[in-house]
DNA sequence: CGAGTTCTTGACAGTGATCAAGCGACGTGG
DNA sequence: CCACGTCGCTTGATCACTGTCAAGAACTCG
């Protein structure tokens, strides 16, 4: 929610936020070809989302955590094009669309939010083309290692610890690889004492080296 | 523009377009960092957008032809993410973002347009997503091909024949292979009777071999 | 017509995929 | 509380797809 509203205000915008929902891990909040009715505020948990194509291939599209918006996609078409799915337990408010779009007429501070959460959405993925077409298999790994603690630690965690949610599967869909080279590469960076990896826990020890891996031009 | 507005609001509507701009084959209508202000509409021509990493990769994110709107990734932090070059000399409308936002207060089929037009380009990102880190360089090009004569065919072009605006190196950057790679890629699908490829100029034969490429299962 | 760009094709190399096996963690039920 | 089964992770060996390097052909444009 945007801030700088008069109370007044806050009191319509609360009519955004038609209820909760909370959402057991593994389950769905929606998927692919569902009726499109309303976005999603992450309250807590962390989710994926997918496409598939079809013969099955599945490709992760992103991973979402508290304060992120899930259900953009299904705006064109009338239904939702992806799947999402509680990767842990969690809570979200449900935003019907209708709403968002009828109180985003009568604030232009809340239409403008709208707009920039759609537009950095585009720009997420532009950046994910760009690891998916330009970059190598560490590159890919570094940057998500990167950007999964900066999102993390913009909502007060740790910048240095993770405990990740998603298998090394799910990883190596997302970053385009498989999940043998995901581990392998994990592997890689903890023999060269830039990460701690145990399973699901990963302690980045050298945050410039991941960097410097990412972008190797700054050195 | 969506249709169905009573004449004296299409009055308006045509507010939303400050004026034209024309711009010369190679030409960039922005950059990465120009300050944001407008949404441009393209009326003749074909445009690429790019994003580049610090080392001076380029990542091809999309070709764009009359009808489509460029511009929507500028939005978030007010500055352009991308670059959009033509392709062939073109003719754009600039449609200031705050005379589109004011005017989507007032029309409700405008800001639901405005809507879609974005989940679109999320939905399509998607798609390339599912290409880059799914499918191998025959399908992407065959899935590549398709599209682009689908698009050509609904602006009333041929549906068989293409005269591709962009080299291979472009090609390739878009489907994150090499432009080598796209040059074999379209003489093997020539060899085998599916296209007749010269140079820039594509004829496709059999559509369905295509689609069978792209799509496996479905025989 | 000529210079430069783009495209094609060949030979070879390398990154990451595939196949396979074993290990470790976790959860459930006895 | 422990045993066992399942799922996820790691690691090795091999292979294949695509990248890299190189040379020449075809096309474009001044």
């Amino acid at each position: 929610m945007p801030i700088g509203f008069a109370p007044e205000d806050m009191m319509k915008l609360d009519g955004i936020v038609k209820n909760r929902r909370r959402i057991k891990q593994g389950d769905l909040l929606f998927s692919e070809g569902d009726p499109f009715t309303s976005l999603y505020a992450i309250r807590t948990g962390f989710f994926k989302t997918s496409v598939s194509s079809e013969d099955g291939r599945e490709q992760v599209t992103g991973f979402q955590m508290a304060g992120e918006i899930v259900g953009l996609d299904g705006i064109v078409n009338d239904r939702h094009n992806c799947n999402a799915v509680a990767l842990e337990d969690a809570d979200v408010c449900i935003m019907p669309f209708s709403n968002v779009e009828e109180l985003s007429r009568e604030f232009p501070a809340l239409q403008r939010h709208v707009h920039k959460i759609m537009s950095r959405e585009i720009v997420r993925e532009n950046t994910v083309m760009m690891l998916l077409g330009n970059m190598r298999a560490e590159e890919r790994l570094a940057a998500f290692l990167l950007n999964l603690v900066q999102r993390l630690h913009a909502r007060g965690f740790s910048k240095s610890e993770v405990m990740l949610r998603m298998t090394r599967e799910e990883i190596g869909s997302y970053l385009g690889m498989k999940l043998e080279t995901v581990s392998r590469t994990f592997s890689k960076f903890g023999d060269e004492g830039i990460i701690e990896v145990k399973q699901r826990y990963v302690r980045i020890i050298q945050p410039d080296a991941l960097k410097k891996i990412f972008n190797p031009q700054v050195c």
